[in-house]
DNA sequence: ATGGCGGTGGAGCACCGA
């Protein structure tokens, strides 16, 4: 069961890009991030013409979030619980059967929250309180549940290449990191950490000139797993390559191979 | 790097991202 997740900045925009990924990585699973459209400008045929099940939760343009599956989505539940007035699209959680029982999945597209010190970055530590919260919820459930998405969240000075650049940036604050930890504390493995020591290990490369070159980049993207996900947690990868190709997004998809029987 | 680039909306250039 590979599950993967990919901030596509436009899924217009990244439309060939996308399809070509789906063919060469087969995904089981995908969670996309900031598609920047509505529900009926997704481009679902070409998705589904490749054998996927498509959930979306859009926005015009700005955020929006889908889950793409190869197997059966039984519910597909958008927006985080515990606030009535946040409008953002930034959250769809899915329920995936598989032979082998129910995977719960979250796409998720976590506030940037900057600059510091505004509403912006109150919204971001707020939406963290809301997340934590649910997910302490779905934890007790007990099922392989994987909260799979764009955290925007540096959660060490390890996941950056110059750490001393973000100090004063949302996504590296103490604030920020401590409630990312205390998500981590209620259960979570991040992923690519349990499998991957040391630098290097990015998602995301700014478009800024030579950035990506010089693997200026940071890891943002990230692949929480629940006990009953870890358990079977085989090996991880970041797609690393598919930021040199022509008019890429910022982000490259992050990937896990869980130890599942799926049909 | 208080933003160099890129996407959206809508037809200028503001707003957003990280």
């Amino acid at each position: 069961m590979r599950i993967a997740t990919w901030n596509v900045n436009s899924v217009r925009s990244r439309i060939d890009h996308l399809l070509a990924w789906l063919k060469d990585k087969q995904p089981d699973v995908l969670c996309l991030q900031e598609l920047k459209c509505q529900d009926e400008q997704f481009p679902r045929s070409q998705v589904e013409d490749l054998g996927y099940n498509v959930a979306v939760h859009g926005q015009k343009s700005y955020n929006g979030v889908a889950v793409l599956s190869k197997h059966p989505i039984d519910e597909a539940t958008p927006r985080l619980p515990g606030d009535e007035d946040d409008v953002h699209s930034r959250y769809l959680e899915a329920v995936i059967s598989t032979k082998d029982g129910a995977l719960r999945i979250a796409s998720i597209y976590l506030p940037n929250g900057n600059p510091i010190g505004t509403d912006k970055f109150k919204y971001k530590l707020a939406w963290m309180d809301r997340l934590e919260k649910h997910a302490g919820k779905l934890l007790a459930l007990e099922e392989p549940l994987v909260l799979a998405g764009d955290f925007n969240v540096i959660p060490t000075p390890l996941d950056a290449e110059f750490p001393e650049r973000w100090t004063k940036d949302a996504l590296f604050q103490p604030e920020t990191r401590a409630k990312f930890r205390e998500l981590l504390a209620l259960g979570f493995t991040d992923a690519l950490r349990a499998t991957h020591d040391g630098k290097g290990l990015y998602t995301f490369w700014d478009y800024f000139a030579g950035n990506f070159e010089k693997n200026n980049g940071i890891r943002i993207d990230h692949l929480l797993l629940s006990p009953r996900a870890a358990d079977r947690l085989e090996s991880v990868a970041i797609d690393k390559k598919v930021r040199a190709a022509e008019k890429p997004s910022d982000h490259v998809p992050i990937y896990a191979d869980l130890r599942f029987a799926t049909r």
